[in-house]
DNA sequence: TCCGCTATGTTTACAGTGCTAACGCGTACC
DNA sequence: GGTACGCGTTAGCACTGTAAACATAGCGGA
């Protein structure tokens, strides 16, 4: 096969090997440690350490992958968007992104970061400028740190939310329309509201100081 | 002591001392184990599957307690917001907490949802109406469904990628502030911009097609 | 009053995990 | 052709979640 190798007790590419068969795992939602890898790779339960000090290490080394993936898929035959709405479909990559290897996107951010890796840091501040440079493109005139951190994190916050199941994803055309939705409705907020002479019934209706009342 | 109990063989309320015992435990950044939990409440390994069928379930109790802080730090002693500024004061309150508790942050959201647990849905459905109704009360006349969507979203993307190092985090003014500007810039993009006529350099800059250049 | 039932805690055990240490194969280099 | 070192192996540790069997204590009913 390609991936394993020339069968001796010397393996060939064991690294690229044990991060193929990772990936695959990962993707496939199987228990993910490095015992599994070591064992689906056909090889001993303590190989992996010869080419990744640590579980963190190889952890590192797919998200690394992932940030690459995800770069291309955002870049990849397309220009930079010029518009709100290009921006939306932005944000729909990034979330079918995540929706589609909900586990390797986890895996690169839902963990305390591993910021001792340098490949990893670089990779995801790639990630961080190609934003930047995406946003700063649509509205050149104005903050775009800014910017590039609101458009980032709105949809960074919908691909999670969406994955936790707090927001419904039955279908990917659903969650695309959320998005878009989500990204055109937030530039339509009035700029600034007229502040309405606030109606004492804007209490909160149901607030409850908790351990009181329920 | 309170929490603990008449230290016979029965416990008294072994329930509320291990989950005050895993929350402290959580919060201090612990490591965090059901059978360290036990160990810390000083009671046998297995004790708590007297009170919980397992660690997932101990979990999303913890996490119903999370959104129930939660929601006290958004609506406790303020008004439903009427600006976008208040909006954003909102998200730096989403924000803070999250930065404040972050593995309780994590747990109650970084997770493979366990969608089982009715408490919990209940928990999280309350916490995101109580959004709905804020951006309902900002914004009357609009698709709220949407606009909430994506506050929300901003506010939780914010509130992950300070979390996971991805957004310099050193102080927590330094984070509200990024917050505020994020959903001030956030709704200061120009609805519809005239498409302005793309440019060939527009191209990707640094694109690479994976794999083919380097 | 005493008997036994049940809720709650304990002990024991098992399979799986990350990781270290000591060992051995074979390839590449002198 | 010998040898050193890169790479893979086995053995073993401390830990995890979980199940099964056992023990205790306090309560309700005879």
């Amino acid at each position: 096969m390609s991936t394993s190798a020339k069968g001796g007790y010397h393996h060939g590419d064991l690294r690229a090997a044990l991060l193929s068969t990772a990936m695959r795992m990962l993707e496939s939602g199987e228990t993910f440690s490095l015992r599994a890898i070591a064992r689906n790779a056909g090889v001993s339960p303590t190989a992996p350490y010869r080419h990744f000090p640590d579980r963190n290490a190889l952890e590192s080394a797919l998200a690394v992958q992932g940030f690459g993936d995800l770069e291309h898929d955002l870049t990849d035959g397309r220009d930079l968007p010029t518009s709100v709405a290009d921006l939306a479909e932005f944000g729909v990559t990034y979330v079918d992104f995540a929706m589609r290897r909900p586990a390797l996107f986890r895996l690169m951010f839902g963990n305390p970061c591993d910021n001792s890796d340098d490949e990893r840091v670089r990779a995801a501040n790639a990630l961080h400028e190609l934003l930047e440079q995406a946003l700063a493109n649509v509205v050149p005139e104005s903050d775009t740190t800014a910017l590039a951190c609101a458009g980032w994190s709105l949809a960074h916050g919908l691909a999670f939310l969406h994955l936790d199941g707090k927001l419904p994803a039955d279908s990917p055309e659903e969650v695309a329309d959320r998005v878009r939705s989500a990204f055109l409705a937030m530039t339509d907020i009035p700029k600034e509201r007229a502040p309405r002479l606030k109606p004492p019934a804007a209490r909160h209706p149901g607030q409850r100081r908790r351990g009181t009342d329920r």
